[in-house]
DNA sequence: CATGAATGAGTCTTCATTCAT
DNA sequence: CATGAATGAAGACTCATTCAT
C-alpha cells in the first residue's frame, strides 16, 4: 500500500550505482546533520567527521556544499507531486474508492506515511521554503498547480455525486493539506513518532465532517 | 477590535525608553533582514549598514547576535499566548459570545491579523523552531500547554451547550490552527497580502462544519 | 632631473590619506613578496604576518588577494606610459636637446633609474605578463602604441636633422629599449645594484653606433 | 642548417625509450598548460585530462608536479648553451664565417630559430626565473659564463680583424641577446608568428652598425 | 557614547599526492 | 601497470566580536 518510504526514495539515490560507499556516507550524514542543525550550521567538517570520511572526498561528488543539498532535496521534491497525483489520477480512472471517505482515507494515510518518512528531507526543505523565496514560489505555482489539476478532476468526482461541498478544489485541497499538516508538523519538529493510522482515521474524520455536502 | 498588532508589539518594544533611536533602527533592520534571508545569512554588517549605524552600536544594546534575535522574538513569544489566551477567557467570563460561530470568528480573524501584522516575527520564529528543537519543545509543552488550558474551559461551554463535537480539546484546537495556518503560510512564505475578514469567513464556515455536535 | 622614483610612486600611493597604517604595511609586505616568491605563491597568511597584522586586516581594503596585487600595479602601470611620453614631449616641444645623444642619454638614464627604484613592481607585473596574454596585449598596443606616437615624433625630429638613420619609430624604439633591459634584466632578477651612470653611458653609445644617419 | 628546433628537442626527450606513450602525452599537455596558464596555475587533474590519463599515471613517471616541470626544462636548459657555443666554435675553428656579418647572421638566425620553436618552453623557463633566484643566479654564472668563454674566442677572432668594435665580450655579447630578444619577446608573450629571415636581416643590420669598427 | 579598524577562528574549497583495486 | 577514489594540508575569504580613538 505504501508507495514511497524515505528509504524508497532516499535509498534509491544511495543505491544508485553512481554513488560510492563513501558518498552515500557523505548523503546520509548530510541529512541527519542540516536536518537537526539546519544547512547553515552544518560545516563540511562536521559531514566529513560524521561520515567518517575525508572533506576532500566529500568534494569529490558534490561540487560545492549546496550540491549536497541539492542531491539530498532534489529526489524528494521530484517524486512528492507524481506520487501524490497519481493517487488522485487512480481514485478517478479505476473508480476504486466509491466512497469520498475511502479516498480521504487513502490519500491522507499515504501522505503522512510518506512524510514520516520522509521526515528528515521534510525538514530541511522546510528551511529551504523559509530562506529561498523563489523555491516557495515553485513550490506554490509549479507544484501546486500541478497537484491542483489533477486533484480538482478527483474532487468533481465528488462533488458531482453530492458526496463534497462544492467548494473550490483549491480551498479543498488547502483544508486537507492543512489537516494533515496539523498532525504533521508537531512530529517533525520534535522528532515524535507518529500514529498514522489512528491521525489519519482522526483526520479524516474531521475532514469528511467539515467537506461533506450537507444533505437537506 | 485589534488588539495585538505588529506595530503595537514591535514598536511597543521600541517605544521603551530603554532602546535609542539608533538600537531601534537595528532593531528595525534586523527584523527586515532575518526575515528575509535567515538568521544565518544575515551579517552583523549588513544589519548596520541597514541600519545607518557602526557595527560597534550594534554591540552596544545587544550584546551578541543572537541577543538581536531574542530582542525580536521575545516580546513577540511573549504576548502570543497570554493574548490569545485572553480571548478565551473573555469569551467565557463575559459570555459574549453565545454562539461558537461567533466565538470562532472572532477568534479567527484576530489570530488572522496578529498574524498578518507580526509577519516578519513569525516567519524568524519558524526558522529558528526547525533550528531549535528545544524551541519546539517550548512552544509545545508550555505555550501550547498553558493554550489549552485556557482553550480548554471556553470550548467546554460550547461542548456542554451542544454546539462543539466533544473531541479532546486538543485536537479541537489543533484544527483550529492548522485551518488557520492554511490561510497564514503562504501569504508569509510569499509575501502576499491577506483578505483577512474573508478568510476568515471561509475559515470559520469550515471549522464550523468540521466542529459543530452533530444534531440527531 | 629624477622625475619618477619607485619611492616617489609606491610612496605616493602609501601618503594616500585613503590607507592606514597597516594597509601601508600590507602593501609594502606583498610587494617584497609578490616580487620574491611571485604572486601564486604567496598566501595571504605570509602577507599578513610579514605586515604584522592580521589576515581580517588585509581583506579590509583589498577585497580578494587579486585586488592587492592591482594596488601596487596599477600605480605603476598608470605613470610608466605618461612619464617616460612626457620625455619625448619634452624633447621636442622645448628643443632642450639639440643632439641626438643628449636626448638618448637623458631618456636612457631616466628609464633606467624609475626600472632600479621600480625593480620590485617591475619584476611582479613581467610574471602578470607571463599569465596573461590580455596583459600583454594590452602592453603591446595600448601603452607601447600610444608611446609610439609621441616617440615617434620626437625620432623625427632627430631623422630630419641628419642624425637619426631613417628606421620605422618602432624599429628604432624597440632597439632603445631591448638595449637598456639588456642592462636591467640581470639586475632585477637577480636584484643587484646598477651602475646607472656608467650603464647608460655604455648603451647611449652603443645606440649612437648603431642608430646615427651615415654621414654622405 | 637548423640544428635544433623544438621538435628536435622535445621530440627527443619524448622518443627517449624510457618514456611509454601515456608519460610523453602527459609531458605535451603539461608543456602547452604551463607556457599557457603558468606552473602554478595549472592542476595536475588538469593535466592527466589533457592528457587523457589519469592522475595516477602522471605521477607514475614523473613523482611530483615539479619533476614535470623539470622533465620539461632540462633538456632544453641542457641544449641551450652547447648547441650555441657549437656555432661559435664553428665560426672559429672553420673560419667559415670570414665577415662579422656573416657570422652574427648565422647566430642571430639560428638563436631564433631556436627560440621560435622552444616558444612554449621559452616562456615556462621565464616564468621560472623569475620565481627561483638560484635559476636566474645559475643561469648568469653557469651558462652565461660558459657561453661567454666560448663566445669570446669568436669575438676576439673578429676584432682581431679590425672588424669588431673593442668592448669586452660580456658587453658585445648582452648587445647581441637583447636584440634579439628584442624580436622575441613580443612573439612568444602574445604567440604570434616571427618572420626569422626579416627579423634576423633587420637585427644584424643594427648590430654590425653597432658594434664595428669604426674605420679611421 | 559612537565609530569602524582590527582581530583570528572558522568556512568552503582546491589540489598535490598516495594507494587499494 | 593504470586507475581514480581518497586524503588532508593549505588556501582564500568571511564574520562575529572587541576596543582604541
Amino acid at each position: 500500500m505504501i508507495i514511497n518510504s524515505v528509504n524508497t526514495l532516499f535509498d534509491q539515490a544511495l543505491t544508485k550505482t553512481s554513488l560510492s560507499e563513501k558518498q552515500k556516507k557523505v548523503l546520509k550524514a548530510s541529512l541527519l546533520l542540516f536536518s537537526k542543525n539546519g544547512f547553515d550550521r552544518t560545516s563540511t567538517k562536521e559531514i566529513a567527521e560524521k561520515a567518517q570520511v575525508s572533506e576532500g572526498t566529500v568534494y569529490k561528488q558534490f561540487k560545492t556544499k549546496e550540491g549536497i543539498l541539492a542531491a539530498i532535496l532534489k529526489p524528494f521534491v521530484k517524486s512528492v507531486i507524481p506520487s501524490a497525483a497519481a493517487e488522485f489520477i487512480t481514485a478517478l480512472s479505476q473508480a476504486n474508492y466509491p466512497l469520498l471517505e475511502e479516498f480521504l482515507t487513502q490519500v491522507v494515510q499515504n501522505r503522512m506515511e510518506f512524510a514520516i518518512e520522509n521526515k528528515l528531507q521534510l525538514k530541511i526543505f522546510a528551511q529551504e521554503v523559509l530562506h529561498d523565496k523563489n523555491l516557495a514560489y515553485t513550490l506554490k505555482h509549479e507544484i501546486g498547480g500541478e497537484l491542483v489539476v489533477k486533484m480538482g478532476l478527483a474532487l468533481k468526482y465528488y462533488q458531482k455525486q453530492g458526496q463534497l461541498v462544492a467548494w473550490a478544489p483549491q480551498r479543498i485541497a488547502q483544508y486537507i493539506i492543512s489537516t494533515v499538516m496539523g498532525y504533521l508538523v508537531p512530529c517533525i519538529l520534535l522528532d515524535q513518532p507518529l500514529d498514522v493510522p489512528e491521525a489519519s482515521k482522526e483526520a479524516v474524520e474531521f475532514l469528511i465532517k467539515g467537506l461533506k455536502k450537507n444533505s437537506e
